[in-house]
DNA sequence: CGCGCGCTTGACTAACTTCAAAGATGGTGG
DNA sequence: CCACCATCTTTGAAGTTAGTCAAGCGCGCG
């Protein structure tokens, strides 16, 4: 296990990291009773069945969101990334569990004060719901990737995912595994690598190291990506 | 095409469709803006690109909603059955197609109208996000599904979630075809009717004509399915 | 510098898809 | 009312993609 160290990668970039998201601004009071959490590789935030006494908001770092099957195969339904909100769409339990990716960087804010905050005042609450829908359409848009695309198809989807989120049209630095890209992908460890491999040779991407991709040829990777 | 005709069959139940969703006494001021639609099987009530003007109650029948890849390929992110509402996710502009998969009736609300009673009635702003997150719940769910459960596993699942939603715990009517049913679950019209026929042959289910389904022993069902 | 973990690559296998054709089903028109 | 036809479903056989099993490589941490 890593020592546990401020990340010093992935920074919260400037950008609204949605349109239509709630705004510094508007978090402004909540900002005041947040908690900044500092977390190692691998730890947990929280897992499925907890009781969902606090939202997170990724600082720096990445966290994934997990749901296991009974024999133990996994699913990753999403990356978090800086700038990211994680548990806005929880009840009174948490319905996946939250790991961190790598060393990462949370503000922790209790429910009771959103909920406090959406009443008071309509356009946060509205702020709040545009959050969710969105987030909603992106599950939609995974639910095609899972259901309907090859894995040549689903690993170019992803990276031009990750590119449009890092903010970097042609670079990305890959805080997960292989395997994490896997378990989110609908694929295997292998898979992955050697559909990375193939899209190198093809010269579409270049790899430094295995965390950091170079988009080379960004047509290439959409019309790869079969985007609707 | 067949004749337009009131939809007789899955007549909406009295049941709440999820818990913590808009009451009916919530919504009543709606109903008095709500016009009647009917639909003939197949026909389209909107496509993705069109702006939202108005959400949708089915009343009778069923709805799928659509994505399409370049090439044609088809997902069906959802089936909606009696009582459930359409497009409260939407922005200004819907993201998926829906289709009406068997003659249906809906009814048909202005978006708003609710807009209005959400910034002026806030319990129906949270029942409103309630709605919205259980759906982001089923569709982290099928994200599971689609991610790592093999055929029968999905077939399995997927009996079991109509079987809840029908509300009768052992017989199922499906008003979707084979070819609706493996674009949902990501799998092709003959990998659906090979598994219904296997299911049938270790005697967890009966059918009755294509459409109709016995579930003959839910507990092995739910051993199929990998619930987690 | 060495060890461990994660990544890559290869050979083989299994699951699902594709292609093809026959069998039900139900709606329509005579 | 019955027969026909289109459509959907079922089943079989061959093909393809991704998974499994196994082994070597390389980066990075200690």
């Amino acid at each position: 296990m890593s020592r546990l160290v401020a990340a010093t990668n992935y920074e919260s970039p400037s950008r609204q990291p949605f349109p239509g998201s709630l705004t510094d601004r508007e978090l402004a009071s909540l900002d005041r009773i947040g908690s900044v959490v500092l977390l190692a590789r691998d730890q947990t935030i929280f897992s499925e069945g907890d009781s969902a006494r606090y939202f997170y908001k990724v600082i720096a770092g990445a966290v994934r969101s997990c749901r296991l099957l009974a024999d133990g195969r996994r699913h990753i339904c999403e990356f978090f990334l800086p700038g990211d909100f994680i548990a806005l769409d929880a009840d009174d339990i948490h319905h996946f569990s939250a790991e961190a990716v790598a060393d990462t960087t949370l503000k922790r804010y209790p429910r009771s004060s959103l909920d406090q905050l959406t009443s008071v005042e309509p356009r946060v609450a509205k702020g709040l719901r545009s959050l969710i829908c969105l987030r909603l359409l992106a599950a939609q848009q995974h639910l095609v990737l899972l259901g309907r695309k090859n894995a040549v198809e689903r690993i170019a989807s992803f990276l031009l995912e990750m590119a449009e989120r890092n903010g970097d049209a042609d670079h990305i630095s890959l805080p997960m595994t292989r395997g994490d890209i896997a378990d989110h992908l609908g694929l295997t460890t292998e898979t992955v690598s050697r559909t990375f491999s193939h899209l190198r040779a093809q010269g579409v991407i270049e790899l430094e190291g295995a965390a950091n991709v170079l988009l080379m040829d960004n047509p290439a990777l959409e019309e790869l990506a079969e985007v609707a």
